[in-house]
DNA sequence: CCTCTATATCGCTTTTTTGGAATATAGGGG
DNA sequence: CCCCTATATTCCAAAAAAGCGATATAGAGG
């Protein structure tokens, strides 16, 4: 029960929401998703823990980067069917869809630059 | 993206799925429900009205009573598709399986007569 | 070793959610 | 009409979640 309702929950929030709708378009670095949702970056960290711990999100270190996928849904029978769902779900969303109007030109090494 | 919202949130509750297990095996009214979940009647008819809105379930007044169902899924995609996994899911649990060997003994004109 | 940078964690505040007691509402039966 | 009962709603208090700034950590590079 623990287990589906972490996967409930992590579900329930608008921006981590987004942060899956983006990363099932490419791979992104803590700072690249900070500026695709606009959003601090402890809120951010964050909101990846969340989807971490659901079973929702892999990481992997690179160096000082890093980079977060969808997860293979693995870890959590309740994750892997949500995550099959979500693929279909939302993609007519206003919100959603200029946000990943906007992930092409968002990029690690320009947000260096900018700070 | 609210409706999506609105029912994951529904979803993220242990008290709710719980509702909604036990709806699966049978229609119940309030005072039913709030005897096999063990919760004060106003949370009870507060925790079915968020089922409610989020397309999960519904109700038919009958005289006095008010029958909750679950529901057939039409007022929400979301829904529909969350109530068809859920059926599969849980049900190995111990918590939902305590609960739902006590349903059968529970008639709301027993209820009744113990208050 | 020292510094610089990307990310994680902490501390704090605001908002949301949950639960129950008390009250309001709706409908049945005399 | 009046009372009685099932459910809904309101009003609080307690707990959980979300946001941000500040600080800590880990690792790259001189």
């Amino acid at each position: 029960m623990k287990e589906f309702i972490r996967v409930m929950k992590a579900l329930s929030d608008p921006t981590r929401i987004k942060m899956l709708k983006i990363l099932e378009n490419r791979l992104m670095c803590v700072c690249e998703l900070q500026t695709a949702i606009s959003v601090a970056q402890s809120t951010t960290s964050k909101h990846l823990k969340i989807l971490v711990d659901a079973g929702l999100v892999d990481s992997h270190k690179d160096g000082l980067w890093v980079n977060y996928t969808l997860a293979d849904g693995s870890q959590s029978p309740y994750a892997a069917s949500l995550l099959g769902n979500l693929r279909h779900w939302l993609n007519d969303e206003t919100d959603i869809l200029t946000i990943i109007a906007t992930i092409d030109t968002i990029d690690r090494f320009e947000i260096l630059n900018k700070n």
